[in-house]
DNA sequence: ATGAAAGCGCTAACAC
DNA sequence: GTGTTAGCGCTTTCAT
C-alpha cells in the first residue's frame, strides 16, 4: 500500500504537490511536467488513497449503511441496487447489514455511527423490533432515514404507496368477479400492513356490491401465510380469493393450499404484493403487484444525503412508477 | 462523537491515561480513583473509539469482506451467519458485498484492499467470472480466501465435500430403484459442478446394474434448470429421476415439470444439493442434501485469519458435519 | 502513577 | 508553481 510519501519520493516532489494532483484540486497550479511525473509515479506504485487517513482528516467516512431485516429476501435485491447506484453517484460506498445483528437493545447502529464507520443509515426496521428500542435509536438529530417503515415522532421516512398496492390487488380480484376476498396481512403493528389494509378496504368499499372484509395479521413469512390460510379455510364462508401482503407469505399460502387440497387458481385466487424472480417459479406462477423498490432505494439515498447535509427532511412516498399488476397464473374468475 | 481528549478534559487527566484505561491495557498502572473518574467520564460522554483513528494508527481496519455472487440467495444465509459469528469471535467486523459489483476487470476488491477498508477478503467467485480476471486479483501474497471455489495456482480455498453431496443424492435415487438418473449440473467450468459430477459418477459406477450417465451443464439459476429438463425430456429414454446440483435450479426444474405436465415425484423424482427455507415451500417440498454452510463460513474466517497472520495455508475441505439427506416429498420409487 | 510527544496518511492554509 | 506545517483521533515510548 503505497502512500503519498512514496509517490512524492519517486516523483521527486513534495507530498502536498502529490495530494493536489491526485485529488484533482481544480485550483491547483502545477506545471504539466510535474503533474505527469506525479501521475506516472502514482500509477507505477498503484497508489490508492488510504481510507483511514481520509476519514480521519474529513471526520467523514463517505460510507452509508443499508440495514434490512433479511438480506436474502429476493425483494431486497432491487432495493439494494437502487441504493448502491444512488450512493455511487453521490460518492458514497454502501455497507450492507442485517437487522438481525441489530438486536433490540443491541447497539449495532450506535456503534456504526459512533465509531464513525458510517456517516448515515438507511434502515428498514424489522417486524419484531420493539418501539422502545427504536425510540432511543432515532432520537434527536440523527443521520438515519427509514425505508419502508415509520416510527412515531420520527420524521424522515421514505415509503412506497402501499395503499395503492392493496387497492390494486383487491380491484384485480373484484374485476375477476370475486366477492369473498380476504387479506393475508403482515403484523398489525407494522405500517406497511396497515397501509395495505387501507387500500384493501378502499377497494372493497368501492365495489358496487359491497364485499365483506376479512383480514389475518400474522406476518410476512411463509409460515404466516400457511397459518393464515388454514385459519381462513375454517370460516363458514371461506374466501374464493386472497390478497397476500408479501411474496414470501404468498409462497407459504401456495404450499398450504396444496396440503389442504385447494386448487389455485380454480378454487382460490392468490395475488401477492411485491414482485421478485421467485414469483415466476412457483406453481402456478404468482400474480403480483410490482412495487418500485429500485426507485425507493435511490430516493432513500437522496433523502439521506439531504439529511447529512443539514437539510430538513419530511416523510415522502415513492409513488412513481406506480404499483403495477403482473398477471400470471394464480388468479382466475371464481368457480361457477 | 466524543474523543479521548473530551474524556480526558472531563476527567481532568491526560489523553494517554484515558487511552490506557479504555483500551484495557493490562500493563497499565493507574490508581483506582483516576480509573473510575475516567470510566465515568467516558460513560457520560458515550465515548466510542474512532474507527479511522484506530485504523490509521494500526494500519489495520479489523474488517473482512465477504463477497458472494448473489446476496439474496437463501443458501448464503447460513454462510453469512458462520462468517459473522467467526469474525465476531476474532474481533473482526464483516463487510458484505455482492460479486456483481465486482465486474470482471472492475476493481472493487482491489480498492477494498488497496484503500485499507478491509484487511482480507472471503470470496465466492461467481460462475461467470473470467479466469483471467481472477489471475491478477489473486496474484502473489494476497489476503484472500476462496470459499466454495478454487482457482488454478491459488492456494487457500475452503470448499465443501461436493463429491459426497453428488454421491449421496444419487445413491438416494438408486436406492429408490431408479436406473435412469440424470444430473442437472452447474457450468462445466466451475469446480463445484465438476465435483458433484464426480460424486454422481461414483454412485452410478458403484450401482450393481450400471446405470447410464446423463449430464447437463447449464448453470445454477432457475432458468438453467428449466432448460435442462426440457432437454432431458427430449431424450429417447428420458430419466425417471434427476439430481439437481443447486436448489434454485431445482425450483426451475419443478416449475418446468408443471409446464411439461410431468408429475413430481410420480413420474420424476428430484433431489437438490443445498438446503434452505425455500425447499420446504415448493410443491412438492424438495428432497435435498443439506451442506454445512455455516461451518464453511466459520472455517473460512479461521483460514483467512491464519493467512492474515502470516501463516502458510493450504486448501481445505469442510466435511464435517457430513452432507445430510433431507427427504421430503419430491422423490419416490419409479413408476412401475 | 501520570503526562508529553511522535507518528500513522491525508488535506489545506500559508509561506516563498 | 512548489514546499512546509498543523492537525484529524489514536496508541505507545519515554520522561518524570
Amino acid at each position: 500500500m503505497a502512500t503519498l510519501g512514496d509517490v512524492a519520493a519517486l516523483a521527486g516532489v513534495s507530498i502536498s504537490a502529490v495530494s493536489r494532483v491526485l485529488s484533482n484540486d481544480a485550483s491547483a497550479r502545477v506545471s504539466p511536467a510535474t503533474r505527469e511525473r506525479i501521475t506516472d509515479a502514482a500509477k507505477s506504485l498503484n497508489y490508492r488513497p488510504n481510507f483511514a487517513g481520509r476519514a480521519l482528516r474529513f471526520s467523514r467516512s463517505n460510507v452509508i449503511a443499508l440495514i434490512v431485516p433479511d438480506l436474502t429476501n429476493a425483494v431486497f435485491a432491487e432495493l439494494m441496487r437502487g441504493v448502491e447506484e444512488g450512493a455511487l453517484e453521490r460518492g458514497y460506498v454502501v455497507l450492507l447489514a442485517r437487522a438481525e445483528d441489530m438486536q433490540p437493545g443491541g447497539e449495532m447502529i450506535d456503534r456504526l455511527l459512533g465509531e464513525g464507520r458510517v456517516d448515515g443509515v438507511l434502515l428498514q426496521v424489522g417486524d419484531h423490533v420493539a418501539q422502545e428500542a427504536l425510540d432511543s435509536m432515532l432520537e434527536a438529530p440523527n443521520p438515519t432515514v427509514l425505508v419502508n417503515s415509520v416510527h412515531p415522532g420520527f420524521s424522515g421516512s421514505v415509503t412506497l404507496d402501499d395503499v395503492a398496492a392493496g387497492r390494486l390487488a383487491t380491484e384485480h380480484l373484484l374485476g375477476l368477479g370475486h366477492t369473498r376476498i380476504a387479506l393475508i396481512n403482515g403484523l398489525e403493528t407494522t405500517y406497511t400492513a396497515q397501509q395495505r389494509a387501507v387500500g384493501y378496504r378502499e377497494a372493497l368499499g368501492r365495489a358496487s356490491a359491497a364485499a365483506p372484509e376479512r383480514i389475518t395479521w400474522h406476518g410476512y413469512e411463509p409460515r404466516a401465510g400457511r397459518m393464515s390460510l388454514t385459519e381462513l379455510m375454517g370460516d363458514a364462508e371461506p374466501p374464493t380469493a386472497v390478497v397476500v401482503a408479501n411474496i414470501n407469505s404468498a409462497i407459504g399460502v401456495l404450499g398450504e393450499a396444496r396440503v389442504l387440497g385447494i386448487r389455485v387458481p380454480e378454487e382460490l385466487s392468490v395475488v401477492a404484493v411485491h414482485d421478485a424472480w421467485t414469483a415466476e417459479n412457483t406453481w402456478p406462477p404468482l400474480t403480483t403487484v410490482k412495487m418500485p423498490l429500485y426507485e425507493l432505494g435511490r430516493h432513500g439515498v437522496d433523502t439521506l444525503y439531504a439529511r447529512l447535509h443539514g437539510e430538513e427532511i419530511a416523510d415522502t412516498v415513492v409513488a412513481e412508477p406506480a404499483p403495477e399488476l403482473r398477471v400470471r397464473e394464480s388468479t382466475a374468475p371464481p368457480a361457477a
